[in-house]
DNA sequence: TTTTTAAATGCAACATTGTTGCATTATAAT
DNA sequence: ATTATAATGCAACAATGTTGCATTTAAAAA
């Protein structure tokens, strides 16, 4: 049963997220792929990677969806588990996961949890040291 | 010093807000306004009320913004501190303002944090008592 | 190897969301 | 009543995302 096929650009997508380090926008990916892809084409990928567990996407603090590299997304399922915090660069614009910084939180019993998104939003220390 | 008229448009706003009790969409409003408004107005006036300290924008887990009222940005001044939880119910994707829920986190000291946008997504109460 | 099938891509069209410039309307001060 | 300018309307535009259908191509089957 085959269900996914191996194809250039999908390994230029995850080319270009591994080497960024950071999360990535469809505009960003586009950009780097230099027009010689379809948009409608990275559109599809950031979405097939996401059901495959490989992508995790991020809205960030302005509404820009971003995607990032699962680390700890062991499942093939399209639910990701991902409490960690994001945090959004004013000044590069940036998007960085933040796995080992602690969440807590409290909410009424009544509402059920499935998910979070938490974006932290200022400035970050590569740009800190900038000013 | 004149730098703000009241406006039938602008309190039809803040009546929508007021009674809808959670964050409304531009497109949510727009609709309860019956067409009889351009869509560009609800824009402005959205900006307005927000650099007026009368609303905060939230942006969602699904990245669209919504507008809440202030309960305690006495100023006037464009920069909000909401550092409470958004829940997002996934089912009547409403989004409210738990302001008593507390929030704990942690980030590495070279961080500077500005402000926070924190989107718990789930079944809010209502909508699990209708399952 | 060649054939086959269906996954992946390209393309056109469309919807939604949001912004900008400029003309017009209307609030509130004079 | 007059006036200044805030607020609105309208047209045009840009960015983002989705859908249907034709085409291409990866990989399994013959």
């Amino acid at each position: 049963m085959t269900k996914y096929r191996n194809t250039i650009y999908q390994e230029l997508v995850l080319e270009h997220l591994t080497k960024a380090g950071v999360a990535l926008s469809h505009a960003e990916i586009q950009k780097m792929m230099d027009g010689s892809i379809n948009r409608v084409t990275i559109y599809r990928i950031l979405d097939r990677f996401e059901s495959k567990g490989i992508l995790h996407k991020i809205i960030d603090g302005e509404g820009i969806a971003k995607y990032a590299l699962c680390k700890d997304c062991k499942s093939t399922k399209s639910v990701h588990n991902h409490n960690h915090i994001h945090f959004n660069c004013t000044n590069c614009h940036e998007v960085t996961c933040i796995e080992q910084a602690p969440i807590q939180y409290e909410l009424p019993k009544e509402y059920l949890i499935e998910k979070i998104n938490f974006n932290v939003i200022g400035i970050c220390p590569k740009c800190t040291v900038k000013d």
